[in-house]
DNA sequence: TGCATTTGACCTCG
DNA sequence: CGAGGTCAAATGCA
């Protein structure tokens, strides 16, 4: 992705919604930066204040990919939302069968299982964590394939309300084989439903008690800070588990200054996250780790804030200064 | 009993 | 043609 094609595929409008999303992704930044930095242990109503703010950074940022998605796209692609379409419809087409009564072992001829197009959206995004993370959304597992050179099994998830409500998020969960091990969570769509499990993109009252005080971030005690340096964010240093990850063409430069709190990449593709080797999810025991963490049936509003990943090349579109501030860049 | 998970089959894409 | 993604019957669980 890159700027010139942003401003030749974004209308006006769009700009001023990319724009409009990213300041308020700044600010939301800089709320969190704010309660970061303070010295103190961090009480519990603040930490809830951190998981919704990052959850609505979180949300800025997938706004700002759906724009920019939808933009590509006027901008001559007349490829349709890569994630909403297809895949998605198994009901709506001929691909689904007749309910036969066929038992599974006889050759299904009409039973079209698998029709879908296999992603190509941009509009995904991950997240690596040490630990499964709840991100308040209700999915359910549909799948779980073994992925070549990987010693553990990938495990799908699609919301749970993708019938009731249409919403086609969904979402791919991989233990990587690292050590410590880390969860890559790929999130592909966004959430159109009203989900009621899911905790409210707004700070929370802080006078109300949070649902998991105790843990709201978990992290582990083995530091996978890799930052040589003393110049990492703020929050990774409060947070020894959250791991850094560059981009690979990152280098510093002037007009990239980043700040202390700024070591936050997003690399242009997914397929960044796999070079970090081989990766797992948790073999013996299945999704027993990941269905329960992710399971539907908890309205834990638990966020365990470790990386996201955006699918856009994000060191051409933001900067930011001295100030720790964001930047769009010539959109 | 209803809903979520498991798991092998099936399908599409590269 | 193989890998990856999805489906749906079987199964588990509350």
């Amino acid at each position: 992705m890159e700027c010139s094609s942003f401003s030749e595929s974004l209308s006006i409008i769009d700009r001023k919604k990319v724009v409009g999303e990213l300041i308020e992704g700044r600010e939301l930044a800089s709320q969190l930066q704010l309660l970061i930095q303070n010295k103190k242990p961090l009480q519990d109503h603040e930490i809830v204040k951190m998981d919704t703010t990052v959850t609505k950074i979180l949300q800025s940022f997938g706004n700002v990919l759906s724009i920019l998605d939808s933009g590509e796209m006027t901008g001559g692609d007349v490829c349709n939302s890569p994630m909403t379409t297809q895949a998605s419809s198994p009901f709506s087409d001929d691909l689904k069968s007749v309910d036969s009564n066929d038992k599974r072992k006889i050759p299904a001829v009409k039973d079209r299982r698998g029709g879908y197009k296999r992603r190509k959206s941009p509009n995904t995004w991950a997240r690596i964590s040490s630990k499964p993370t709840e991100d308040g959304y209700a999915w359910r597992k549909y799948g779980q394939k073994e992925i070549l050179n990987t010693n553990h099994p990938r495990n799908y998830f699609r919301c749970t309300h993708k019938f009731d409500q249409g919403c086609q998020a969904t979402k791919q969960v991989q233990k990587t084989d690292e050590d410590p091990p880390m969860y890559q969570t790929t999130y592909m769509g966004h959430h159109t439903c009203t989900d009621p499990l899911k905790p409210p993109q707004l700070i929370l009252d802080p006078t109300s008690p949070p649902p998991n005080s105790n843990s709201v971030f978990n992290f582990e005690s083995n530091s996978t800070v890799t930052s040589s340096t003393q110049d990492y964010h703020p929050i990774f240093s409060s947070f020894p588990s959250f791991k850094l990850e560059y981009e690979q063409n990152y280098k510093p430069s002037t007009d990239r200054q980043l700040s202390s709190s700024n070591q936050f990449i997003l690399s242009p593709e997914l397929s960044a996250l796999d070079s970090s080797g081989p990766t797992t999810m948790s073999g013996s025991d299945h999704g027993d780790v990941i269905s329960g963490a992710y399971s539907c049936t908890t309205s834990s509003e638990k966020l365990e804030l470790d990386l996201v990943l955006g699918s856009i090349d994000f060191d051409d579109v933001f900067s930011f200064d001295e100030e720790g501030m964001m930047h769009v860049k010539s959109v």
